[in-house]
DNA sequence: ACATTGATTACCT
DNA sequence: GGTAATCAATGTC
């Protein structure tokens, strides 16, 4: 699993930096809340809102480690594909070429990626505001099969966020779980 | 290495 | 009210 923090107002690579719209108000409600956001167009990203209310804040979920519901993900992610081929996108490759792949996929790698991680729980925009600590949500955080020890945890700088300048893009607020092979690539 | 995508924001009238 | 510029990425070449 791998995560990334997303401050307010200040942090200029958070969507908190602009003013508080319809898209981002999420983002400076209540915590444990869901925050799904379209990014390129393409890819629904899950954050988990953060802090105090009235402070924005939220995690962003980058990737995660499947352990239960890998048929639903893999058919999460091939219906994704085939909506995005629909409209055209992905290079030129077809949808077959795609499912294929998305079928040979190991179950590590079904969410590996924060867009992958929208994808394969078939998440979109609507889900923004959905309580993840109530036992009744449909979408919620629960307790991990295993603890997870500090010393397994990695911190680095935040990807893609070159644009907020060396301040911002320097800070290491993304963490994963060291040698845990659901992580997305280096980039 | 490169192409693809559309919701969202900021700005203009 | 309408338009242009922006983007926390992935997949195929």
């Amino acid at each position: 699993m791998e995560t990334e923090a997303y401050g307010g107002p200040d942090d200029l690579a958070s969507h908190a930096r602009f003013a508080s719209t319809a898209r981002n108000s999420a983002m400076s409600g209540p915590a444990g809340r869901a925050y799904v956001y379209l990014v390129y167009g393409m890819y629904d990203c899950l954050n988990v809102v953060t802090g105090p209310q009235g402070a924005s804040g939220a995690v962003l979920i980058r990737a995660a480690a499947p352990i239960a519901g890998m048929d639903l993900m893999r058919a999460a992610r091939m219906d994704h594909a085939r909506r995005r081929r629909s409209a055209g996108a992905g290079g030129a490759g077809g949808a077959g070429a795609a499912a294929a792949r998305i079928a040979a996929l190991p179950d590590r790698h079904l969410a590996r990626g924060p867009g992958l991680v929208g994808a394969a729980f078939g998440l979109d925009t609507g889900w923004t505001g959905t309580d993840l600590c109530d036992p009744a949500s449909a979408l919620r955080i629960e307790p991990g099969p295993t603890d997870v020890a500090a010393g397994e945890v990695a911190f680095g700088p935040r990807v893609g966020v070159g644009y907020a300048g060396p301040r911002w893009s320097a800070v290491p607020w993304r963490c994963w779980i060291a040698d845990d092979p659901s992580v997305s690539p280096a980039r």
